[in-house]
RNA sequence: GGGCGCGUAGCUCAGUUGGUUAGAGCGCUACGUUGACAUCGUAGAGGUCACAGGUUCGAAUCCUGUCGCGCCCA
């Protein structure tokens, strides 16, 4: 088959069409029989769902080409190796696009109404929810499309009800007013992990409350005690003095507290404090889990703001007054003066009408964290609230345990701990959000007081019959339905052959960010509803960031898109990149200012696979090519060289592609192609395809280079899936087996120790190291590159010379060297002694310059010497030789003499030229 | 405050259970258009593995501390 390919590869004139092939040969496609009648393994992954209106950014970039490695290895092993696709509604987020849309056009949701804003929403979502999918297509994502989900699928969200009734019931889910994450701009709830803490230079304000007179005598005792924090006013009331970061937060405290063994205080214990502004007598009160040693040790009490004064509150039978509203301005809950005020204004007011009352009593910097709203980066107020809770302790318990016994595995493995302790320490979720967008939570509500929970809309009260039932106007965090995606996109609740036969999953492969949100949330699903974990493997990949180390954000402006990636470079050569980049546990550092130097490599690589290809194309002919076995007598050193060095590359990316150490298979495969096969295998192979001398060798050569060829295409193919296919199309196929209809389901390579050959491996490994000394030695005497030249090999065995002599035409191409003398040769020229035994001269009249080489030699037995002097300090030290292990000394002899030989050898050298004339 | 991770060549990073003459890619230098590839080839320069102690026959690798950087949780 001969077919002239373009002299470089244009990835924009192949990748499309390949993909088009797959997708029609349907290749991405598992059904359920595979597994359930035909008995194969499954290997299954569910994609982490993308948010629906976004775009392909760089994290999906890396997330999904991983992905895609693993399932198109595990599809070459034989496995029904099922990635399903799909894309999250991502409540917060999608509404918000959504408004800001209405916005522009000057309208409102509260204008449209909430049926036609979700109607506004769905039309949004129709526009962009294919964008995604067809930009991770552009990829190569190997996903099943025709397993397509979104969480508002109409089944996903059936899962979705049976899931809430069901924990419901269990009492695991329950309602009630509690301190929330509030986001004043969302409108709505947050869960803890959705209010992201980041740390701010902020103040710490000292405030006073003055005494009630009646306590007058307490708060001199309490001062006289030791109490800094207790003082007199200019007009002699008695204050006490409490810090806090929020002043504004001081017109909705019901108290003061301080711990009860706080001796400076006890005086005060029950006395009536005056809160500034508001008229309102606010009571001292104790409770233990005030720190005595904190500020003054007296703190106040905010109960409807804050969640460890609630706890207060609770406690002690504190009042509880909200002082602000949805949209974070103070309530009328406040004195007129600062009613309605943006909660920021507020905190101003309030620190200025502080001063002029005199209680102002100081300010200090003070670096705290402040929790920040995870969609849209305004500052999350606590509130209390009336939400939907789901009780986690119960549901934490196995998903704890599966992994403190390895059921479940995260690599790298010290996610283990951080997972760990997140569940040991869980909090109660809060899943209401007062959005429009979303699954509505399944609850109604009837005049006559009941609540009713169903898996099916009720028509009427089953109490007293009413059929004036209103549900409950919140929808459930996203974080809900993709807890469920491993089980609700195969159609759970219903018992489908889908869940029978894919679930449970394999492996999980995510961003650290989202093991909280989202893996170990599906792992308690799991348990819950199978006994069992969704995946048994948990892989979190680094994060992508710009050279200075900073996340790539639209808003830095740092971002590099993906698809322009693929544009200019193709999509193998940013898939390899990403992926050599992929240390287990690190984060990829890409250059956007030059995104030329970052993918060039990927490109560069792709484009020699593509040219060895095109060689072998050009060079194999259209005769039928034998298999590797039936020329075996014939194979010659370079070709059982090869094999073996292909045997080695297989097993290593098989063993790295198991531990998920994919930047090694990257590189391992790169290195054999590139650095074995393309530099010395593809060198020394030309002539005996080219010309037609011994008809043996040129089988043995072209059954050679097929199945390596062919081998390094399958290897290579799960991280560059396009230029492989491509060139594996075209390679002709040896006689007598089938030839898979495409190399997106050739088996995976397993050659296991059947291509071992050391005697191979180091006879070459001796010529090469000889031919890499005269290029050397022609570089460092100015050797004009076409220029032939004879040398003089002996010593090191009869194998080298062997080796040597039936290598001529190697040492021909490789060297330019025209003549070998299997004998010692002196006089004028430049000599080295090779590693691996044998000595070499090169006649070199009329060019050398001796004093240069002798100087060249002296340097280079310097060296050696030094090398020996080394080992031999390990060899001389008794403690050494006793206590290492046989292999390591017998290995620290052998090199000894190996320098020991070479520099005796070189000194033989060096003396016949200071003996001989220059 | 608690926990985790990182500091190796000019740059970005590998280095698996301690034993290598410490590696790769990019960049740099020199030479090169030999019919796969200049998105290439050949050769070369470049590192007291952050610092200080310790364990060990042996430390880039294990332990302790210091300095610098990052992340997570309170």
């Amino acid at each position: 088959m001969s077919q002239e390919l373009a002299p470089r590869l244009d990835p924009r004139a192949i990748e499309p069409a390949r993909y088009r092939k797959w997708q029609e040969g349907g290749y991405f496609h598992v059904p359920a029989d595979l597994v359930l009648k035909e008995g194969l393994s499954p290997y299954v992954i569910v994609i982490p769902p993308p948010n629906v209106t976004a775009a392909l950014h760089m994290g999906h970039g890396l997330n999904n080409t991983i992905q895609d490695v693993l399932v198109r290895w595990r599809r070459m092993q034989g496995r029904a190796s099922l990635w399903v696709p799909g894309t999250d509604h991502a409540g917060i987020a999608t509404q918000n696009v959504v408004e800001r849309r209405l916005a522009a056009e000057g309208s409102t949701k509260e204008d449209l109404g909430r049926e036609r804003f979700v109607e506004a929403i769905w039309d949004f979502v129709d526009e962009t929810g294919s964008r995604i999918i067809d930009q991770l297509k552009s990829l190569g994502a190997s996903c099943d499309w025709e397993r397509t989900r979104f969480t508002l699928d109409e089944t996903l969200s059936r899962a979705v009800r049976e899931v809430f009734v069901h924990l419901y019931e269990k009492d695991l889910i329950y309602r009630g007013e509690y301190i929330i994450n509030w986001c004043p701009r969302c409108h709505t709830a947050l869960s803890n992990e959705e209010a992201e803490g980041r740390d701010s230079q902020g103040k710490l304000w000292h405030i006073r409350y003055p005494v009630d007179d009646s306590y007058a005598e307490a708060a001199r005792a309490s001062a006289d005690a030791g109490a800094d924090a207790v003082g007199r006013l200019d007009d002699g009331r008695w204050y006490l003095t409490v810090s806090t970061t929020r002043p504004e937060t001081m017109l909705g405290d019901t108290g003061v507290a301080v711990n009860p063994e706080d001796t400076r205080y006890v005086s005060l214990v029950g006395s009536s404090i005056e809160l500034p502004f508001t008229g309102r007598m606010i009571p001292l009160v104790t409770d233990a889990h005030v720190d005595p040693d904190f500020g003054s040790g007296m703190v106040k009490v905010t109960p409807a703001h804050d969640p460890n004064d609630f706890e207060i509150a609770n406690r002690t039978g504190l009042d509880v007054v909200d002082v602000m509203t949805d949209d974070g301005r103070m309530s009328e809950n406040v004195p007129t003066e600062f009613q309605g005020m943006d909660r920021f204004d507020a905190r101003a007011a309030v620190l200025d009408a502080l001063a002029e009352q005199g209680l102002l009593a100081g300010e200090e910097e003070h670096t705290h964290t402040i929790p920040h709203c995870y969609r849209c980066d305004t500052v999350v107020e606590p509130r209390l609230s009336l939400q939907w809770f789901v009780k986690m302790k119960p549901l934490a318990e196995p998903a704890l345990k599966a992994s403190r016994e390895g059921t479940v595995t995260f690599t790298p493995g010290h996610w283990q701990g951080v997972y760990e302790h997140w569940i040991e320490n869980i909090r109660d979720w809060c899943i209401s959000r007062q959005l429009w967008w979303g699954h509505r939570i399944p609850v109604w509500y009837c005049g006559c007081g009941e609540q009713i929970v169903a898996r099916e809309d009720p028509a009427e009260c089953s109490v007293c019959g009413s059929s004036e039932l209103e549900q409950d106007p919140d929808v459930l965090d996203t974080w809900f339905s993709s807890q469920l995606w491993p089980f609700s996109v195969f159609g759970w609740p219903d018992e489908t052959p889908d869940v029978e036969a894919f679930y449970p999953g394999n492996t999980m492969v995510t961003a650290p960010e989202i093991l909280f949100f989202w893996v170990a949330r599906m792992i308690m699903m799991g348990y819950e509803f199978f006994g069992e974990p969704p995946f048994t493997e948990v892989y979190l990949h680094g994060t992508v960031r710009d050279m200075q180390g900073r996340k790539m954000s639209k808003s830095l402006g740092n971002g590099i898109d993906p698809l322009e990636v693929v544009n200019a470079y193709g999509a193998d050569a940013m898939r390899f990149t990403i992926i050599s980049q992929a240390a287990v546990g690190t984060d990829i550092n890409l250059d956007h200012e030059d995104v030329e130097a970052t993918f060039s490599n990927g490109r560069n690589f792709s484009n020699k696979i593509w040219n060895a290809g095109r060689f072998a194309l050009l060079s194999l002919g259209n005769n039928p090519v034998h298999p590797v076995n039936e020329v075996k007598p014939d194979l010659a050193l370079e070709d059982r060289w090869i094999l073996a060095r292909l045997g080695h590359a297989t097993q290593a990316a098989t063993r790295n592609l198991e531990r998920y150490r994919l930047h090694e298979v990257a590189e391992g495969l790169y290195h054999f192609f590139w650095g074995e096969l393309c530099d010395w295998y593809l060198e020394l192979v030309k002539d005996r395809l080219n010309l037609d001398t011994n008809p043996k060798s040129r089988e043995a050569a072209r059954s050679t280079l097929v199945t390596v060829l062919d081998e390094s295409l399958r290897l290579l193919h799960p991280i560059v899936p396009f230029v492989t296919a491509e060139i594996w199309s075209l390679l002709p196929w040896p006689e007598g087996s089938d030839r898979p209809e495409d190399l997106i389901i050739a088996p995976w390579p397993d050659s296991g120790s059947s291509r071992e050959d050391p005697m191979a491996e180091n006879q070459m490994e001796a010529l090469r190291e000889l031919i890499v000394e005269v290029r050397r030695l022609r570089k460092e005497y100015g050797i004009p590159e076409g220029q032939r030249i004879g040398i003089h090999i002996w010593g090191g065995g009869t194998d080298l010379t062997d080796t040597v002599m039936s290598q001529s035409s190697a040492l021909e191409r490789l060297a330019r060297v025209d003549r070998v003398v299997p004998e010692p040769g002196a006089g004028v020229g430049a000599n080295a002694v090779l590693d691996r035994g044998g000595e070499l001269f090169i006649p070199l009249e009329g060019v050398i310059d001796l004093d240069h080489e002798r100087m060249r030699l002296r340097g280079e037995i310097e060296r050696l010497r030094t090398q020996a002097a080394l080992t031999a300090n390990k060899l001389e030290n008794q403690n050494f030789v006793a206590k290492a292990p046989e292999e390591v000394v017998t290995k620290e002899r052998d090199k000894l003499s190996r320098f020991q030989e070479r520099s005796a050898k070189l000194e033989e050298k060096l003396d016949a030229l200071q003996g001989g004339k220059s």
